[in-house]
RNA sequence: GCCGAGGUGGCGGAAUGGUAGACGCGAUGGUCUCAAAAACCAUUGGGCCAAAAGCCCGUGCCGGUUCGAGUCCGGCCCUCGGUACCA
């Protein structure tokens, strides 16, 4: 037994100020980029400068840290940038009600977040850092815009906001409360808040649609890709348009979009989006205050709201008829609010035989429900409930007895001959809205005059600053709108006076792009320099919270695509791969001031020191999944860094010693931790490394030990722990008299017929059941297995009395007898 | 509502269709100590049993496939994330 009371003890509070302070000297995470390594563009999404840096801040960077780390030891030239996000509506929120100005709270943020992340030791190059709020970093978000709008990706168009008539001022989603009676309630006011329209610009991402759905480059987590797919929402189907015979606000007829116009003739009512153009005009006048009413209370409701199928289908009818396509049969026009004017074409047909909405509707209402897809077992008569499964057409005319997937086309066809529709696409994927009637945002660069109309700002003329004097507390107009100063402009095309668009950019615009950024950001000439963009691009390894799953994920994708095709980059993708990790949670419950669960790391690195807190942000759960931190289960990684501690500096007894044991826990520990690094379960990784340390402790407790093995031993456990615990290994590695610093070593190499265990465990099953436990030489066959199974007592009496029927033999784990 | 993920001991979790509970926390007992803390050692899913051996039960619920299911399939329940102006 070695006496370990005379060692060093492990102090990280002098530890890791000391190491933290020679990496910076030694610019050891510096990136250069002629560097004749392998380029690897490793980021984890940018933190929003939301205040006090918490542990879930740490939860995201630290495993990320870890990888590049890892990626850095593989022989790569690491580019490890850290940036803030800093715009948005959370600044202005904590301005009012810290009385400050935003753009004070968010610098003084992001001093404090620097100054915490740092104690991490995390191996950022903090030479690339900036915040999107950075004048000398919005110009470029500025300038993405112009280049946007040249290329007809950028237009105004009209778009629903929230606006509350209390404030005078549109309000986030966030902002807009629900009361008992469904209706949405400004948070500060508690004014009902209406939808009301507004013209605003807009980014064209359904161009890239189709694109988009392509995942060929991407090398993403599946649910995301899924998740993105369904965002899109591609549904192949037909425009049907129902003649109104006369002209009502211009148009003659309503058009439709269905994924089913197989079942067109079954069609015996149609319904509206309240927010359709044309309600108004259709409706009669013995209908007009009812709809009219209608729709007012659909204008309070949200989305999510309308679209519940739980929720009473409500509706009221118009008093108007359109004319059926093909029959020429009246059908009845009504308003409904579970119909969208985003989606499709804001009306859809009722088919109440085959759609369980319509068939709801129709139902309570004594609409007539014809079947005209007929049921396997149908009789005839009418249905119970909608029938949307396959089946031959009838009631349909000339279409009767067509299979349904046949008949989806011949409708359409035939609706294309009469020019009453024909074959469409349609996508849920709505264009990306980025005006916001806010102060701390990116101005967008656009100017409006009376003789021009919409101007650009000259790129030389960028960035439009943003005044720091601006009225941000809400007063009933937008911000910038009250500024003479930053609204007057001369026109930069006739000179004229002019004014400024006074709305900000949406701040997923400037966390959309920033990651090209990283690459070249002291760049004043150009938003990053071609070879550079060569060399770096795209992003090898990108991590982050899967809640970005669809929004800024995909914004980042469609921007990707428009750069390439505007000549900007030369990359399809931003992101090569794509990890997700999940949520830290405090008593089951996501961090937040109000309920006063949020863990503060500086406390516990203050008690424990960095690397612990490191290490059990990794062991408390798989990266992917998240976990719940309990103050309590920190102590074992403490406990583990101290034993790892005490093992490595311990003098061992070596005089005669064997050396297979020690090689067999070493490689196993390597073979496992490497790969699951490749697949960032950190938390097993620790489990494998504690498993090493368990069982080389043992080793040495038991007796003699061969030197040189040894000596690999703890040489690999510091270099396989080296990311994970940067500062404590890093101490280990110069005491045990190395040259040079651990992350600038190897990475360890695994020998898998070093591993390879002496003996393995055979379980025997009889019908199933376990029943004994054989330790054998690996490769044993199966008859020595069966009759070593057979010698065993419990499988004898299990056997007793049955005949085997059938032996199941898998080789070096188990032998099940099935017997009766 | 819709889309995505998840549900395993007292707790966090582990397990290419093949020993359920690795690794750790906590708890209990012990060593050390005047004592405590720390550290170390041992035990620790539930039941029958004095104990051991042994047997039975056990991965949200119901059903199925299979020699064998935490894992695959069908149907539910619950929790979490997103739902286009929180980021």
């Amino acid at each position: 037994m070695t006496t370990t009371t005379q060692l060093p003890p492990y102090d990280p509070a002098t530890i890791e100020p000391h190491w933290r302070r020679q990496w910076e000297i030694d610019g050891l995470y510096q990136v250069d980029n002629d560097d004749p390594r392998p380029p690897y563009f490793f980021l984890t999404m940018l933190p929003y400068t939301s205040g006090d840096l918490h542990i879930g801040h740490w939860y995201a960077m630290a495993p990320s840290d870890v990888a590049a780390r890892w990626q850095r030891m593989q022989g790569n030239n690491v580019l490890f940038p850290v940036g803030f996000d800093a715009f948005g509506l959370p600044a202005e929120n904590a301005a009012i009600n810290h009385n400050t100005h935003p753009k004070k709270w968010t610098y003084s943020n992001i001093e404090n977040m620097t100054r915490q992340l740092k104690t991490m030791g995390a191996s950022f190059d903090w030479t690339r850092e900036f915040a999107t709020s950075d004048p000398e970093y919005y110009r470029w978000t500025q300038w993405w815009f112009l280049k946007l709008y040249e290329h007809g990706l950028a237009y105004r168009g009209l778009a629903d906001c929230n606006f509350c008539p209390g404030c005078n001022t549109v309000l986030a989603n966030e902002q807009v409360n629900r009361n008992d009676d469904g209706n949405g309630v400004c948070d500060r006011c508690e004014s009902i808040v209406e939808a009301r329209q507004m013209e605003q610009w807009m980014f064209r991402t359904t161009a890239y649609a189709d694109e988009l759905l392509n995942f060929d480059r991407c090398d993403y987590p599946e649910p995301i890709k899924l998740m993105q797919r369904n965002w899109i929402g591609r549904s192949e189907g037909a425009e049907i348009s129902f003649p109104l015979g006369r002209e009502v606000g211009g148009e003659d007829r309503i058009t439709v979009f269905t994924t089913r116009p197989d079942t067109l003739f079954g069609c015996t009512f149609m319904v509206l989006a309240p927010e359709h153009p044309l309600v108004a005009e259709l409706t009669t006048d013995v209908h007009r205050a009812a709809v009219e009413t209608y729709v007012e209370q659909a204008r309070r409701q949200n989305e999510i709201e309308r679209q519940s199928t739980k929720r009473e289908k409500t509706g009221v009818f118009t008093g108007a008829y359109a004319k059926h396509p093909f029959t020429g049969d009246d059908i009845q026009i009504w308003v409904a609010d579970y119909v969208l004017l985003s989606y499709g074409t804001g009306a859809v047909m009722g088919v109440p035989a085959h759609d369980e909405r319509d068939f709801a509707f129709a139902q309570e209402r004594g609409i007539p429900i014809p079947v005209v897809i007929a049921p396997a077992d149908w009789d005839g008569g009418d249905l119970s409930e909608a029938y949307t499964g396959p089946g031959k057409m009838v009631n349909s005319g000339r279409f009767d007895g067509t299979d349904w997937q046949d008949g989806k086309l011949a409708v359409a066809d035939a609706l294309a001959e009469l020019q009453l529709g024909g074959r469409t696409v349609s996508y849920r994927l709505r264009d990306w809205l980025i005006s916001r009637q806010r102060y701390w945002g990116a101005p967008i660069p656009m100017i409006f005059c009376e003789a021009c109309g919409i101007v650009p700002v000259p790129e030389a003329e960028l960035p439009v600053l943003l005044p720091d004097d601006a009225e941000f507390l809400p007063t009933g107009a937008s911000p910038l709108e009250r500024h003479d100063e930053f609204v007057n402009v001369d026109c930069p095309q006739c000179g004229e006076a002019a004014r400024r668009e006074t709305d900000t950019m949406d701040t997923f615009m400037c966390s959309n792009w920033y990651m090209y950024r990283y690459v070249d950001p002291h760049n004043h000439q150009a938003l990053i320099d071609p070879g550079l963009a060569q060399q770096w691009l795209p992003i090898d390894q990108y991590t982050g919270g899967a809640e970005h799953a669809v929004m800024h994920l995909f914004y980042a994708r469609f921007f990707a695509k428009a750069a390439r095709d505007m000549g900007i980059l030369q990359i399809d993708e931003p992101f090569a791969r794509l990890f997700n990790q999940g949520t830290i949670t405090k008593d089951g419950f996501k961090m937040s001031k109000s309920r006063g669960n949020v863990v503060n790391p500086d406390e516990w690195v203050a008690r424990y020191g960095a690397d612990t807190v490191r290490l059990y942000l990794m062991f408390l759960g798989p990266w992917e999944a998240g976990g719940d931190w309990d103050d309590s289960g920190i102590s074992g990684q403490w406990r583990w860094l101290n034993r790892v501690w005490n093992l490595a500096l311990s003098e061992v007894e070596t005089a005669g010693g064997s050396a297979d044991a020690i090689r067999r826990a070493t490689h196993a520990m390597i073979g496992k931790v490497t790969q699951d690094l490749e697949r960032f379960r950190f938390n097993t990784m620790i489990a494998a490394m504690m498993e090493c340390t368990n069982e080389l402790q043992a080793i040495r407790d038991r007796g003699s030990v061969d030197e040189t093995a040894w000596r690999e031993a703890i040489d690999s456990l510091l270099l396989c722990l080296a990311p994970s615990a940067p500062h404590m290994t890093e101490e280990l590695w110069r005491r045990l008299g190395n040259d040079g610093s651990v992350h600038e070593q190897s990475w360890p190499t695994y020998d898998e017929s070093l591993a390879q265990a002496e003996t393995v465990t055979v379980v025997v099953q009889v019908n199933g059941k376990l029943r004994e436990k054989l330790t054998l030489a690996p490769g044993a066959s199966q008859s020595d297995a069966a009759s070593a199974a057979r010698a065993s007592e419990r499988v004898a009496d299990q056997l007793a009395g049955k005949t085997v029927r059938r032996v199941v033999w898998v080789p070096d784990k188990l032998l099940n007898f099935v017997a009766n």
